[in-house]
DNA sequence: CCAGCCCCCTGTCGGC
DNA sequence: TGCCGACAGGGGGCTG
């Protein structure tokens, strides 16, 4: 659920406290939450290190510190929160990864469904490397974004969901930028004429800086750091709505799968290329 | 290389 | 009321 613009939300959150603390020591109680290195060293490489900065790439969370990176994953429902020692939080009996912080400060990580993942790297570009462009960035190009999609008979919903095309793109907010785009999700990628691969360019963008300004979707899990609910969900075009009527034409959402996916769209703004 | 599918996890919800 | 299966989906890994 975490997408790009709830991952974004979070480390806005999380500078104000994080930045400036040392770590001096971590505890964890599930052994996959740690991806690497292995939990004794990740514990006595980490402890000692101060936080420097915050910085978002794609869906991870990147907490720089004096020599090494914190990276976390939130996956579909983790949260990532910093508190008080003695301090009790909604979301701490999930607490599967915990570090300790001067001042007796907390940064705690709860992941009720365990698909979240930590680690603790150097190179960055090395566990990194393989996502494509941020989309909010000068890196994402009408003809980049053009040209991933030539050759490409998936489903151009599928091609954005893959972090090595764009990353960030979740299921919602590639529901909404196609809607925003009026094409149909489960069209060929490679069917988009030009026209439509800028149109999208563009929606992606615009779906994404949307969420961002309304600080997150809070569906289930996702929570701002402090918190508090983003108010994304509140203005979605079409995820979520199913067989309530489009906001533009009235027509009744539809909600079929993609990719596995639970996707919607408004068969009258977005008509299939099939008929 | 490509595309489809399974799986990891657990809370929530609808149906019976 | 209680039980059970379906569903939610990011992304790694496997298969054909």
């Amino acid at each position: 659920m975490p997408e790009l613009p709830e991952v974004e939300t979070v480390v806005r959150g999380l500078r104000e406290p994080l930045v400036g603390r040392r770590i001096t020591a971590m505890w964890h109680d599930w052994r996959r939450t740690i991806h690497s290195p292995a939990p004794d060293e990740f514990a006595a490489r980490v402890a000692g290190q101060v936080v420097k900065s915050l910085a978002r790439r794609g869906k991870y969370i990147l907490i720089h510190l004096d020599h090494d990176t914190l990276v976390v994953h939130l996956k579909m429902s983790g949260r990532l929160y910093v508190a008080a020692a003695d301090a009790r939080h909604e979301a701490d009996r999930w607490v599967h990864v915990r570090f300790d912080l001067d001042q007796q400060w907390q940064l705690r990580f709860s992941d009720a469904r365990k698909f979240g993942r930590v680690y603790l790297t150097d190179d960055v570009e090395a566990l990194l490397g393989h996502l494509g462009p941020e989309p909010l960035g000068d890196q994402f190009t009408a003809a980049g974004f053009r040209a991933g999609l030539q050759g490409r008979r998936l489903a151009i919903k599928a091609r954005l969901l893959q972090q090595e095309f764009v990353a960030g793109v979740g299921n919602i907010y590639a529901d909404e930028a196609l809607f925003r785009a009026g094409i149909h999700p489960a069209r060929p990628a490679e069917s988009l004429t030009d026209v439509e691969a800028g149109r999208l360019r563009e929606t992606v963008r615009k779906a994404l800086q949307t969420g961002i300004d309304r600080e997150g979707a809070s569906i289930n899990w996702y929570r701002k750091p402090d918190g508090g609910k983003g108010q994304s969900q509140n203005h979605f075009f079409v995820y979520g709505r199913a067989e309530q009527p489009c906001r533009r034409c009235g027509s009744p959402i539809n909600k079929i799968r993609v990719a596995q996916r639970g996707t919607h769209f408004c068969p009258n703004c977005q008509p299939s290329s099939l008929k």
